[in-house]
Formats: structure tokens, sequence, C-alpha cells
DNA sequence: TATGAATGAGCATTCATTCAT
DNA sequence: CATGAATGAATGCTCATTCAT
């Protein structure tokens, strides 16, 4: 009998084993040939397992990104204030222990915007739908724990984009360094802005 | 004896008569000699002008994009709500007339994601400056008529981030495709909340 | 234990269950791979049966051909006159009756001009003489049934190469494309030239 | 100014650089890298020429068949004979002469049978009609001149195929060998069937 | 005997860049 | 200044073949 391999497992190892040389090069600089000898297989091997260098990025940011949502789910559960819960989710895009993902999922962006492809677009309508999601739950939290006026409702669109786009803006200017202090403050003031009994400041 | 030739001119010229030719093949489809030739000047002339087809989109956009700030200087001009001054920002995004220098915006901000180059950081910071000095300014007189309250200093950078956001989203994934209707709602409710003269709604 | 399987057969089994394939693809453009998953077997067992693609090719032909024979042997019974004998055999150039056959000799041939092999020579001079020895019988009938002149010995070759001469013309240019007239017209023609006593026409 | 170049010329020379390595080795065998080498070119100015190996073998076969057609022109200006006219046609098949020539049209042969292109039907096309109206101008020539019956006219197609069945045969079995001879034999042989008034023999 | 995972030599093809004119 | 012919490094990809199971 032929030998037998879990065909998803292998996919991970190799995507896995890949993911400290993409790092450092960056996927656009690293050939098919290059990953394989990096990975321990063969050039053909490799196209066994992935149709061209994005697929294997994409699997890359998949498993990590599964692996951190798995973390914050549990952060969620753990959180009390909504300001908090919302800082969990931007922890994404300054936290150490989100770095990799972080620096992946810039090169999917990338990708994405340069040669969109009906996969990509799937999967962070994907991710999009998950987070926003959750933030929709937080905020019905907010508000009927009475700590969010109604009104919040019509912001949580836009309290996702507001993160994302410091977080781009971070990347490709010199502004928002301190990205972290950056988005703490903007939720801190516009849950200041949010929050039940009129405030004035 | 010598034809003398402006060449900055010459570059303004081969810059967009290549605009039509990047908006359909997007610039990392095209190669040296489909651009030189589209322009009716031979490869080793595209050399004398650019260093790469990164920096024909840099000069493309660098031109589109002063003439859109000549246009939305104008239009700030005659508005008077601090919403509708907003809004004039926010149409970049997704009016008609910005739909060129929109996409070209897009393959820009990709190849700043994937690799990054000093001059593409420097130029993006440059704009950036200049929005966010614009934005302070209107943000500043909204405060001064007593229109805005005196926290939405801290939010300037915030909407700017947002509405960058929701573009990225809405480039990315399958959401925000009203991305007019987005804006302007979310424009319309955090100023609402930025309101002189505590309301609820 | 092991099950007992006759080789010769799972080979004409392998062959015969390619047929389509090839058909339908050519030789040229077939992978081992493919070949090996049409016909239901792994990559390793193809080895088992078959040295190369060609030699898939080669059993194949074998195989149809001998049907062929076969066929037009009991068809051979049956005709009387010298003309419709050769027809016969002519009738493998264009008769949907040896269409696959006949397809697969192309390929067959277009291989053996390409890159000659000594086993593919042998069976083509076998195939030859098989035919030759045929024509050579029937025109010796012809002639001791004063049906046609001695001379008529000396066209044995001729006859047959015009055929094929015809054939390959026909697939490898615009002209001949009704074979079956040109060919018919051919043979009538010359077995009138030698049809014994003087001739006019 | 930029280089000129005679790029038909050039084309041609790399065409006949390649004749000798096409011969020895058989285009198949060929990588396009060899060829270029070969050439004195660049990998890259080899694609600048030709599209494929098999363009440049289809030029060779342009150049060479041109050349030939010459040379028989003026043999057939010098024979009188019909017979004679038409074995000067033949000579293609087996002489020294054109040994060149043949090797590269029985790769070509092999190509238009294993994977046609409508280029090269068009060009074998061409050349079947070409020889073909010479040949017609012989015969009706041998015709008027009382020669030959009027029924050769029916056989012109016929003699034509069967040259270049005879020596499909030679190249493909191991029989006729002595091409020259098996070919001269039919077309005298042939040639007394249809002299004019009555044969003995 | 049967398999199909693994392989990597091998090849076509592209294209940025140079430089002689 | 302008050019476009020439280039070959670079790379993606294929696929026949092997061999451990």
């Amino acid at each position: 009998m032929a030998i037998i391999v879990d065909k998803a497992q292998k996919r991970r190892d190799i995507a896995l084993a890949s993911k400290a040389l993409i790092l450092e090069k960056g996927i656009q600089n690293l050939t098919i040939a290059a990953i394989a000898k990096n990975a321990g297989i063969g050039k053909g091997t490799f196209y066994e397992y992935f149709k061209s260098k994005e697929a294997l990025l994409f699997e890359l940011v998949e498993i990590l990104m599964h692996a951190h949502n798995v973390r914050i789910e549990a952060e969620l559960e753990l959180a009390e204030r909504t300001a908090d819960k919302i800082k969990i989710f931007a922890d994404f895009f300054y936290d150490a222990k989100s770095s990799e993902l972080r620096e992946l999922y810039k090169m999917f962006t990338g990708i994405s915007l340069l040669s969109p492809q009906k996969e990509m677009t799937a999967f962070q309508t994907e991710c999009f739908d998950y987070y926003y999601t959750w933030f929709e739950k937080i905020i019905e939290e907010g508000i009927i724990s009475q700590e969010l006026k109604p009104v919040t409702r019509q912001m949580t669109g836009a309290i996702f984009a507001t993160a994302k786009g410091m977080f781009i803006i971070s990347q490709t200017t010199e502004r928002n360094r301190d990205l972290k202090h950056e988005i703490h403050s903007y939720v801190d003031t516009l849950m200041a802005l949010l929050a039940y009994e009129g405030e004035e400041r």
C-alpha cells in the first residue's frame, strides 16, 4: 500500500515551517525553491500542497488567525467593561503577541489591494463578520447593562474601521507610531461620549 | 541645436499618458516595455525619466492628488457645517470624481504594505499631515463657533482613520459596499455626539 | 492468497481503458498521472505494465490493428473483383469503422518520424509485410484469372504507397478532403489501365 | 538612434545557424537554451525572433524549400521526357542534394501529425499546391505532345501521393530502402502504361 | 503486487536593464 | 537625447520516475 499522509496536516506543517522565512523576507521576495528548501521538501512537493506562494500565506494566516481568535475569546470572558473588551480586539494591531499574524496580515492586505482574489476577499469577509458579530454582542451587552447609550449600536462598524484605519496609517506613514496609545485614547474618549447619562467634559 | 525639453514636464506627460493603462491593467501586470510603447517612447527613454514602474505610479499619484487637493480646498471654502466639511474629505473614498486617483492610491497602498519604501512613506506622511492639518483647522473652527465640544480635538485623528479603515474594508471584503452611506452615517452620528450642549438623540 | 492476475490481460485492459482519453487529448498531451488515474490504477502500477506512454500507444495500436485485420480478412473473403479487394484495404484510411485505429496510427506515425524507435519500426515493418503479402496474393489472383496484366506485379508496392501517401496528404494539408473518392477514383483508373486485353478510354 | 537590424535577415541567419544542430539532434531533443547558445545569441533574443522551436523549424524549412524549388525549376527546364520531369520532383525523397531539407521535412511532418497547427497545415497546403500545379503542367505537356494518354490527367494527384507514400514507408519501416529504385521503377512502369498508342511489354 | 507521495532535473518564458548607435 | 536590440538571470512549473510501505 501507498504511504498514508494526512494531507491537511502536512499542509499545515509546511505552512508553519515557512512562517519565519516569510516574516523575515516577505512573501514577495521568496521563490518557491527557497520556500521548499526551507521546509525541507522538494519543489514538486510544494505544488502538491499549494497552488502558489499566496496560497501558502493564506493557509498560514488562517492557522494563526484561528489560534488568535481562540486566545481573544478566552480573554473576552474575563473582561468586564466594554472599553476593555474593545481593547482586547484592538490588541491585534499593536500587541507583541500578535506581531507575527499582524505582519502576515499586512502582506495579505497588500496582496488584496494589488491583485484582489475571490478567495482572499471571501476569507477577509469571513474574518470581518466574525469580529463584527463579537462587536455587536459586546456593544449590546454594554447597552443592556446601561453602560452605553443605544446610539452606540450605530457606531459598531465605525469603531472597527477606526482601529484598522489607524493601523494602516501607522504602517504606511510616519505617524501613529504609538498605536496602542492612539487606539486606547480613542476608545476611552468615545466610550466617554457614549456613556449612559449625559456628560459634558 | 538640441531640442530643449522640460524634463519635469515630459515626466508628467509620460505619467499621464500611462494613467489609463495602469488603471486598466494594474501596475503589477504592466511591463516597462508595455508602458513605454503605450506612452510612445522607447524603453531606454522611460529609464531617463523614471527609476521604476513604482516611480511612475508615484508621479501619477502626486499629480492627481495635487489636482484633487486644489478641488477640495475650493469646495471647503463653500461649506459651512463641520459635518459637511468632513464629508468633503471623505468624498475621496467613494466619489466618482476621485475614482482614478482612488484606484491608483489603492495600488500605492498595496505596494506600501508589501514592500515599504522610504519615499513612499515620506509621501504618505506628507499627505497625512496635509489632511490632518485641515482637519484640525476645521474642528477648531467648529469648537470656536460652539458647534462642537472641545473634546472633539481628541477625535481628529480618529475621524480620519475611520474613513480610511472603512475604505480598506470596502476594498478587501464584501462589506461596506455602500461606502458613502456608511461614512455619512458615521459622521452624522459622531457630530451629534460631539455637538455643543449635550443632547442624547 | 495473492490475487492472480493475467499480466497480458491487464495490460490490454489498461490500454483499452486509455483509448478514449488518448483519442480525445492526443498522446502528447497526456501525463502518466492522467493515464493512470483514468485507468483507475496508480502511477507505479502503470510502470509495472508499460515502459512509457509510447508503449501504451503501441499496445493499443496492436490490439486494434489485430481486430481490424480480422475484420478485413473476413471482408476479403466476400470480394470478387480485384478493385474491390484493394478498396477493402484502403477503407482503413477513410472509413468510420477504422477511425479510432486510424487516429492512433497517425500518432504512431508522427512519433516514428520524430523519434524513430527500433520496436516501432519493427512493428510497422511487420504490418507492412502483412498487408503487402495480401496485396501480392490478390494481384496474383487477378493475373491468374486474367483480370489483370502481369505487369501489375510491379505495381504492388506502389498501390499500397499511393493510398498511404494520399492519407498523409489529407492529414497534413487542406487537400484530399474527400479521401474515399480520391482513392476509389485512383484504384478504378489504375485497374482500367491494368486490365487484361487492350483498353482505350 | 537605435541599432537598426534587418529582422527578417537575422531571423534567417538564426535559422540557418541552427540547421546543423537540428539535423544532428532532432528538434525534439533541443532546448531553446541550446539553440540560442549554438546560434551565438541569448535566450531572450531567440524569443525576439521566434515564438517557439517549431517556428524555427518552420522558417528553416521555408528557406531550404525555396532554394530547393529554385533548383528543381532550373532542372525542369532541361528535362524533356515526362518521366524525367517527374523524377526531378521525386529526387527530393532520396537525393543527397535534398537530404537536409528532407530530414527537416520529416520532422515537420511528424509534428503535423502529432499536433497539427493551422500555420503548418497552411504551409503544407501551399507546398502541395505548388508542386501539384507543376505536375499538372508537366502532364498536360505530355498529353499535348502525344507522349501520354489523356487519362493521365486523372493520375496527377496519385503520382504525387505515391512518391510521398513510398518515402514515408521507407522512413517508418525496414522496407523501401532503395527508394530511388523503387520510385524510378514505379514511374517507368506507370509511364509505360500511360504511353500514347498501345504498349506492349 | 499496488500504490501515490515525494522528488528535482529540466525547461520555457519573462522582463528589467544596459548600451551602442 | 532617444532608442530598441540584446541579454541572461531569475523563476514558476511540469512530470517522469522512484521507492517505502
